[in-house]
DNA sequence: ATGACGCATCGAATGCGA
């Protein structure tokens, strides 16, 4: 069983991009961010006949917006962290019964930050503790359970272009990888780092100064999964192939095969 | 310090992303 987290920056603009890369890697479940449409905009009748039936969405305008792709049944629903009250579409979660058994899965769109100190941070680290006391409870409650999405965190410097220049800027800063940690440290494991990977491999590369062309990129893209789960992980890769495409999402899939 | 690029917004300049 394969699952995948895309964050797609807008759904509208990147449909086609979505049809065409699932035509190739006809994966179980598609987990995207950064929708930015509201429930209403979402392309359901595309997605069907592409075989995504099943489509849990929280939607949002212009900003945010969160859903995860299905070929198989999903149930238990949950839009937004349980206890934490957020005005942004950030989170949903659904349970999977798929061929491999079930498995919970949670998509997030992980709070930005913009820069240490700002509003916006003390935003990122308040929606990260409520974050964690979410998933410590489903964990209990879902043992074979996968945290997966845009973290907008590069968790240690082998994941940014520019560790050294970078240090203690956004993405890069103490605070938001011991948030990272303390993720890890409720019985989750970061699926990429399970396998031998190319070196200097990214999930995001900025559109602008030719980021992708000189491989200027931070992998921010994560699937955490629980230790009931870690054992039957097969493999977890990046796929940058949609990220050559033209006008391409800034942030390319990433796919864990359970 | 700023901008570069892309997307969205009722129509142009601005917010936001990472």
């Amino acid at each position: 069983m394969k699952i995948t987290t895309w964050n797609v920056n807008s759904l509208t603009a990147r449909l086609q991009h979505v049809l065409d890369w699932t035509a190739a890697n006809p994966v179980d479940a598609l987990c995207l961010q950064e929708l930015k449409l509201t429930d209403d905009k979402f392309p359901h009748e595309a997605l069907r006949e592409a075989g995504y039936a099943h489509c849990a969405v929280f939607g949002q305008k212009t900003y945010n917006g969160v859903a995860i792709l299905s070929r198989h049944p999903l149930r238990d629903v949950v839009r937004n962290i349980n206890g934490f009250s957020d005005e942004h579409s950030r989170v949903i979660a659904a349970t999977l019964d798929g061929p491999g058994g079930e498995v919970r899965l949670i998509n997030g769109y992980f709070v930005n930050g913009q820069e240490p100190g700002s509003e916006k941070f003390e935003y990122k680290m308040n929606w990260l503790r409520g974050l964690h006391d979410y998933v410590r409870d489903e964990l209990a409650a879902h043992p074979r359970l996968i945290l997966l999405g845009d973290f907008n965190i590069a968790p240690q410097d082998r994941d940014s272009y520019d560790p050294v220049g970078l240090r203690e800027t956004i993405h890069h800063t103490t605070q938001e990888r011991d948030h990272f940690r303390k993720l890890i440290e409720l019985g989750l494991c970061d699926s990429f780092r399970m396998f031998e990977q190319p070196e200097k491999s990214y999930s995001w590369w900025d559109y602008r100064m030719l980021g992708y062309q000189k491989n200027r990129g931070l992998r921010i893209d994560h699937i955490l999964v629980s230790h009931s789960l870690q054992a039957q992980v097969k493999s977890c890769s990046v796929d940058r192939t949609p990220r050559k495409w033209q006008k391409p999402s800034d942030h390319a899939p990433v796919t864990v095969e359970i």
